[in-house]
Order: C-alpha cells, then sequence, then structure tokens
DNA sequence: GTCAGAAAAATTGCATACAATGATAGAACC
DNA sequence: GGTTCTATCATTGTATGCAATTTTTCTGAC
C-alpha cells in the first residue's frame, strides 16, 4: 500500500515545510504572525522537532524570521528587501527567457496556455490571483531544467508573494494577466530580446505597481502620526 | 564573559554546518565521501540532531547529495549541472556588477585590491587558490546590500568550488586573476558595459578551461570506453 | 497608578532514546 | 559455486525529555 497521502514527496520534514510555506503564501498566517513550536507541531501531529527544521528552513528562504531563543514569525520584508528581491528576479527571470526562447515544446506552449485562461478565469480572487500569477513564472523556470536557476526562482516567487500580500494594492495583479500571454507570444516567436524586454517590463510594472504602501497596512505609529500632524501634536 | 570561540556567530547548529561546509570545500571531504551522521556528530562533540540538520541544509545548497534513509554523501555535480551553474551565476553576477559599477567606496576597492594581492600571493597553492578566487565573487556580491542576491551568489560561488575542484584542470584559475584587477578597473571607472562583458568573459573562460572532464577524474567505464573504441569493442 | 524586581510560565536549543528503513552477512537450497 | 532467503547489524528519521533563555505575571514599594 502507498504512504499516507500526506507523506506525498518526501519525509513528513518536507510535509511540515510544504504544510507552512503554503499557509504563509496564502496568508492564512499573516507577516508577523507568531509561530510557536509546539503548537504547530501539536496542530500539525508532528513533533518539535521537525517543526524547529521546517522553520529554519523557511528562515533560510526568507519567508519566516528566526531570532535566537524568540522565536519564529512570518516574514515582514521590508521594502527595500522588496525592490532588491525584483532586481535579482529579473536577473534570473532573463536568463529563463533567453533559455526558453524559440525552444518551447508544443506541450509546454499548451500548458502555459492553459495556466494563463485559468488565471483570466481567477481573475476576481485576490489571493488566487496572486498565486496564479506567480505560478506562471515558476512554471517558467522548471522548463529550463535548470536546478540552480529553478530553485532560486521558486524561492523569489514565493518571497514576491509575501511582498505583494503586504504592500501591493487591491487590484494590481489583474493587468499582469494580459502581459504573461504577451511574453509566452514572443517566447514561441523566438524573439529574445523582445520576450527579455517584455520579462523586465512585466516585472517593473509589478514593482512600481506595488511598492507603495497601502493604507491599510500602515501600523499604528504611522496612523498615530497623521493624526498627530492634524493636531500639531508631536 | 563571551562564548566559546567555535560557537561564534550563531548556534551550534550553524557552526556544524559552516565547519562541514569548509571541510568540504578545502577538499578535506571528496566528492562522493560518506558523511555518516553518529561519526560526524562525534568528532564535532555535538549530538546526531544537528549533524542531520546541517546535512539537510548542505543538501538543499547543493554541496552534499542526501538520499532519504540511506545517508549523505559529498554531492558530485555532473557537467550538465555545471554547466546550468556557471549560466546562472553569470546572470546574478551581472546583477552585481551592474549595481557596483561607478559605486564603490574607497573602502571596498582597498579591500578588493588587497584581496587580488593575496590571490596573487597564493598562486602556487592550488587549493587556496581556488578558495581566494571564489571569495573575491562573494565580496563583490556583499557590497551590493542585495540579501538575495549576496546569499545566491554565495551558494553558487561554493558549488562552483566544489565543480572546479572535481572537473577543473591542475592550473585552471591561475589567469582568472588579473581578470578579476581588470574587472576591479572597469567597476572603479564606472564602465558598466565593459565591467559586465569582462565578467561574463571571465566566467565564461572559467567554464570552458575548466568544464572538461580531467584525466583522471574519468571513470572505470569512460576509461574502458577508450580502449574499446581503440580495439573496435562495444 | 506606575514602576522595579523576582518568581513563574512559556518557549527554544540540544541531547538522548526509540522506531523504521536499508545494508550486510550467513545459512539453506539449487 | 552461485543464488535466494533470512537474520543481524548499521544508519537514518522522528519523538521525547532536560537545560537554558526569554517572556510574562505577580508582588511590593514609591
Amino acid at each position: 500500500m502507498a504512504k499516507k497521502a500526506s507523506d506525498a514527496g518526501g519525509g513528513r520534514a518536507q510535509a511540515v515545510h510544504r504544510a507552512l510555506k503554503r499557509a504563509i503564501l496564502d496568508q492564512a498566517l499573516s507577516p508577523g504572525s507568531k509561530l510557536p513550536e509546539d503548537s504547530i507541531g501539536e496542530r500539525l501531529g508532528v513533533s518539535r522537532t521537525l517543526v524547529h527544521q521546517a522553520l529554519v528552513r523557511l528562515s533560510e528562504e526568507g519567508l519566516v524570521d528566526l531570532r535566537p531563543n524568540r522565536g519564529a514569525t512570518v516574514a515582514r520584508p521590508t521594502l527595500e528587501e522588496g525592490r532588491n528581491l525584483f532586481l535579482t528576479r529579473m536577473a534570473l527571470e532573463r536568463l529563463v527567457v533567453e533559455t526558453l526562447s524559440g525552444k518551447l515544446k508544443p506541450e509546454q506552449i499548451e500548458a502555459l496556455s492553459a495556466h494563463i485562461a485559468a488565471e483570466e478565469a481567477a481573475r476576481t480572487a485576490h489571493a488566487t490571483s496572486i498565486r496564479l500569477a506567480g505560478e506562471f513564472h515558476t512554471m517558467l523556470a522548471q522548463m529550463t531544467d535548470n536546478t540552480s536557476l529553478i530553485r532560486y526562482v521558486d524561492e523569489l516567487v514565493a518571497r514576491s508573494s509575501l511582498i505583494l500580500a503586504l504592500y501591493g494594492r487591491p487590484h494590481s495583479s489583474e493587468c499582469a494577466v494580459s502581459e504573461h500571454r504577451d511574453l509566452l507570444d514572443k517566447l514561441i516567436a523566438g524573439k529574445t530580446e523582445e520576450a527579455a524586454a517584455l520579462m523586465a517590463h512585466h516585472l517593473d510594472s509589478i514593482t512600481t505597481r506595488a511598492l507603495l504602501p497601502k493604507e491599510d497596512s500602515m501600523n499604528i505609529k504611522d496612523v498615530l502620526a497623521s493624526y498627530a500632524a492634524a493636531e500639531g501634536l508631536a
């Protein structure tokens, strides 16, 4: 008989890692949330050991802040980190585009096309929209067959989701879907430079569209600051 | 009182990770070597738990091959992985160069210059030569203040060392030192494109110079294959 | 009411212990 | 002699337990 479904794809350690990662990216755990090892372990039915390992790994991936002896929290990347992250993404995804341009196989084109359709269908659901948009980029990376490239793009896309969740405007990812389709067209046609430019523009517009603090994500200090100013205080 | 020197820079878990990483990169542990958890733990004076965590982490970084329930070995990257890895490096280090060009501060220039001098001094010692050459690239990355970029370049440089150790010709890194100095000059002068081109050429020449199997690293099958061909067999 | 200090609780870091999986060696059989 | 089955051993994967550190709560003074 097969192993338990929850173990799919590796040991339980990896399962815990995936579960937490998924929870963070789905914003079920919002940035800044505390992540106590034993309550997580209890909830997931594993020991603290495995949760600890998963948290360490997530902190290496930048999804979790881990301060020694003081516990883990869901990461709250700064705007500066966000901008740097998108710069790195751009460098890597340019390589993805260059690698793939004119070399996509029919079934790959099929899969990408289907995914874009799914993105269009999910345009209203904000959270899944972000997820699907990210998955498009990881799909592209996957097709390069370059393991380090795949890993890094995956990580950066995941962190990007976190950043978009933190700083993104409500409807910032809507326009991106058409850009995905345009990009795919250029890739199929083998127009490498145009595709690369499109990818650069795509990521740049995500950055500039999103990387401005949205109103309701301001912290208490910021909120009070404006009231204080209005009253001539502090 | 300060902590024990061996703990410097984080918990013991990280100390174990650094120790193993260093041992691998120094080729004290050669590619393919078995890495049993308890003997390592005994030797380092820590429990298997920490060794296990370090090995998992190293496997994520590509320095260790970890097969479930079958133990860890020092990674033996394939030539294909090596080529892909250098492609990824090129994409990222181009970003490093673009970020740094014309913006190096005097003390940074000083540090880089001193490092290049050290490389020249160590030209005879093959192992340290590889290490110093790598450190030059990680120093550059560090100066970008882009944390994801730093992390990925660090990782790729480390893996590159492994690959050079496996496939590099005995004296393949000698010429690279002068290229480092040329690159620094272009960076200081702010000639971004020239610097980027130089970096590309630098990495490319490392690749083509090194990524051909050296004679004594061929495995039995390969060795026999050439004999078989010479005799008109198989 | 607030502030400082101390005791208690909660939480992490690590080691040890146990269970499960794979490797190895020996015996039985062909 | 070689092959297969089995029993033993070695090694990993995970849980539990203990010590250390941090946070919280309680107490008492001002």
